[in-house]
DNA sequence: TTAATAATAGTAACGATTACCAATATTAAT
DNA sequence: ATTAATATTGGTAATCGTTACTATTATTAA
């Protein structure tokens, strides 16, 4: 009736290279990186495994509004900023989310409260310059 | 070189029967809504127009992770809580987003912070009386 | 009216993700 | 090592929300 994982070549290999990145790469990202190592694999084995590594924990899925989901190796807690101008996903490290008036403002919905996320949205120091450079008016 | 917008008769059904539900409805909702009126109209047109209407700011658009966009014909300020379970997004009348130390925990990544956005996740009253009745264990 | 051109309906294309399936690799037991 | 059970793979097709295309129509200002 179980069903224990196997610890496949391919499903190494990803895990490997998404701890070794630093940033925090799409599916296909990481797909053309983990072809050098296994020039053979599949895209659909890229994210098969993501789904399975996420979901046991081992990995984070970042599924961030009108863009594509992004992983993250690093499980130590932290924050993240994306840039809106070019997607790139940053770390930040310091405080865990805070939480406050929440509780009363949820008060009249009915609804139980399951995740207070906070995501920050900004501009890159790359993406500000290149702004400052083009600038039209 | 520049363009006017026009007020086209579908343009108008659907700003208005958005303005009237209550509900933050999908594109496709709202196309079965509009389609009492317009019974002709296409859903490209609504995205268009969606779209159109967003960019100028007289709706809102709303795109969370993982669930397709929705929009909301309330300008009011207010924040939403949305149903991990069913995807239901319902407002929630209060203060606006706070801030705080978010300046500090953002001095170090060189970002320039342009919005934080508060997203509250949880179980409406009704997915949660649903799941409470078919318990499993 | 008229002319200029947004906007439309219908449909095809897109891109990220998932589903499918026969072949293969991993695991645990022999 | 051999085996048997089955999780996983590679390859590909399908899905689904959304956008792009295009000939035709409707809106606007003159
Ligand atoms: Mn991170
Ligand atoms: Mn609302
Ligand atoms: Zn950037
Ligand atoms: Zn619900």
């Amino acid at each position: 009736m179980e069903s224990r994982p196997r610890m496949t070549k391919q499903r190494q290999v990803i895990l490997e290279e998404l701890r070794m990145m630093r940033s925090h790469p799409t599916a296909d990202e990481l797909y053309e990186r983990v072809r050098g190592r296994l020039p053979r694999i599949s895209l659909g084995t890229v994210y098969r495994n993501l789904e399975k590594l996420a979901g046991s924990g081992m990995i984070r899925k970042l599924d961030y509004p009108g863009s594509q989901m992004r992983f993250d190796g690093d499980l130590h807690g932290h924050q993240h900023i994306r840039c809106i101008s070019c997607g790139r996903i940053e770390d930040i490290d310091g405080a865990p989310e805070p939480t406050r008036c929440d509780r009363e403002l949820l008060a009249g919905s009915g609804y139980r409260l399951v995740e207070r996320r906070v995501e920050y949205v900004g501009i890159c120091p790359e993406c500000d310059a290149m702004e400052k450079g083009n600038q039209k008016s």
